[in-house]
DNA sequence: CTGTTAGCGCCTTCAT
DNA sequence: ATGAAGGCGCTAACAG
């Protein structure tokens, strides 16, 4: 049994709610019986039972972060900013994952509501519907990276169209006329836009992404098998835009495999801007999104919502940077960092 | 203000008690209003609170994650295996980081005390002394790679020193005498532990680490300005044992921009066995940890724990698999995953 | 079987 | 300025 209020009144010699009224600032309290109410709190070691706390204010302190899965650098980066906001709030994160599955997604958030004041979602899944429906409940919600767009709620998602559009005419400057697209998962809101993008700056280019178009995933694996049926095609492209960066590593690593130069041979561009994406052999031309700041301010965001300090949703498409390097530059001089 | 018990007793047209009978299945009850309670429930999208749960239980349902920080694919994966872990238990996991620093530490520990029923500490900087006063609360603990043997907890570390040892010998074998180390914070017990690896393997083989142990970091950036400094030095060193898989993947980055041709020139090892490193160019030998069975496990048993349901006080060293791959050996045929 | 009651730990009126 | 009492939502005796 942990210390409660009641014993350090008691050894105190005072009230409980005189105890209270010290440890909270409520109301005056003669100066005297203050000091012995801090001394057996601090003797006693006494801090307040949260649940208890939460019973009368119906407030949590936690914030829950619902995500499709805990994986790879960017989830890392991800939670990186979003601890540090809720450190700085004095509040504390609440993981969970919802494996793309819907059902495991409603479930995920059953469990998590009422044990938080708010929510991050992130699920690129998830129909516009489905997010909709998600706000019916009274929890505030910030969406990152969802089609949620219009929805009476916070959302941040990345430029993934401009993105994949401006790595796509980095590819087309160079003088690329066959760019294979290694595409993400289609259900997913970030991969189509990624598409998209792609699609229309070949479009715009007057040329066509007929046979062009690989049907992969988010992850090396994917972008190591695409790769290899790249190098079957004919006649065979010259450069490749993969869905991500862990999918255009994955790439390179085929293509090293297979003895094919990169950039010379076939140039490679990834998305994301991992740290990853800086070391690699060569290192990897690639659309920066500012992850850990993304996570830093869904977290404010949240937080300021709970607070009522929020007046207007903030419906935001974050800027991404094209960061060039050697895996699609002839001549890579050094690493970019 | 939430849908409480009393709204669906006063619904169904019987008590609070009969409501929680039904619900918790804790005594009989007459199927007639059984139904009619379920209905209720159902109706109102009812669900108990769980902050009077927690008053009432002294269970919060939560575990605690305390971590050094959260970055990288090995935190990612970690996380992966206890969210694994902790849906399985219909548990939440409750994360935070200590950047390392005992100030932030301890408050960590105290924002996280109360509000969970137990907690994973990884804590490789932490003093077995420190380590050991974190015991007397009455919070159950499992410790991650920290030092705390003999303490009486549950520990699982990995075999850090048998890793380095043995990848230490594979380049022995391979006929390396010069074997330059990029040491990890010494601050760190994981980190020192590899230290000690690669030292009694080199002097068993007769051999002196004078002027080859490079001090840097679990980072890439240590890595690619240690394997620059290696580059300097005469003789020049043949291989390079780094302290963890970003370490070596900087110190690839560095050979590769400085021409220098792996394994050939010089081989390369790192240790953890990240995804990362399957699939960097050339692809990284290296110690595998089993890191997401480890975080599923670690939860599992911290679970245990907590029901009681764990006598003895489990301290395991997790062994670690070396697996050769093309960074170290003269040939490489194919990635091996 | 089922309704009533007493807390779990705390804050907040309401008296004093 | 301070103590007593009520109640947040719920479960577990305790009476029926």
């Amino acid at each position: 049994m942990s210390v409660t209020i009641r014993d350090v009144a008691s050894r105190a010699g005072v009230s409980i709610s005189t105890v209270s009224r010290v440890l909270n600032g409520t109301s005056p309290v003669r100066e005297e019986k203050r000091q012995l109410v801090l001394e057996a709190a601090d003797a006693l070691g006494y801090s307040p039972n949260p649940a208890a706390l939460s019973l009368l204010s119906k407030k949590t302190g936690g914030l829950g972060v619902l995500l499709p899965f805990v994986g790879g650098e960017f989830f890392s980066e991800l939670l990186n900013g979003m601890d540090e906001a809720a450190q700085e709030l004095g509040m504390f994160l609440l993981v969970s994952t919802s494996h793309r599955q819907p059902g495991e997604f409603r479930k995920a958030i059953a469990a998590l509501d009422k044990r938080v004041d708010g929510l991050v979602v992130m699920a690129p899944e998830l129909a516009r519907e489905e997010a909709a429906s998600l706000l019916r409940t009274k929890t505030p919600v910030v969406f990152l990276n969802t089609d949620a767009r219009g929805l009476e709620a916070d959302v941040f998602n990345f430029d993934n169209h401009a993105g994949a559009h401006a790595l796509t005419e980095h590819l087309l400057r160079a003088g690329h006329e066959r760019i294979a697209l290694i595409a993400g998962p289609q259900d997913a809101h970030d991969a189509r836009e990624r598409l998209r993008g792609y699609t229309d700056a070949i479009t715009a280019a007057g040329l066509s992404t007929d046979g062009l178009v690989y049907s992969g995933g988010f992850t090396r694996e994917a972008g190591f098998s695409c790769a290899m049926e790249i190098l079957e095609a004919t006649p065979r492209p010259s450069a490749i835009l993969a869905a991500n960066d862990y999918c255009a590593l994955g790439a390179i690593s085929a293509l090293h495999q297979a003895g094919v130069e990169i950039p010379d041979e076939i140039a490679v561009c990834g998305f994301d801007g991992l740290a990853s994406a800086a070391y690699s052999v060569p290192p990897l031309t690639t659309a920066r999104v500012p992850v850990q700041e993304i996570g830093y301010r869904a977290i404010r965001r949240l937080a300021a919502r709970v607070d009522g300090n929020a007046s207007d949703h903030e419906q935001q498409v974050v800027p991404v940077d094209l960061v060039i390097r050697g895996s699609s530059a002839p001549a890579p001089e050094a690493v970019e960092a």
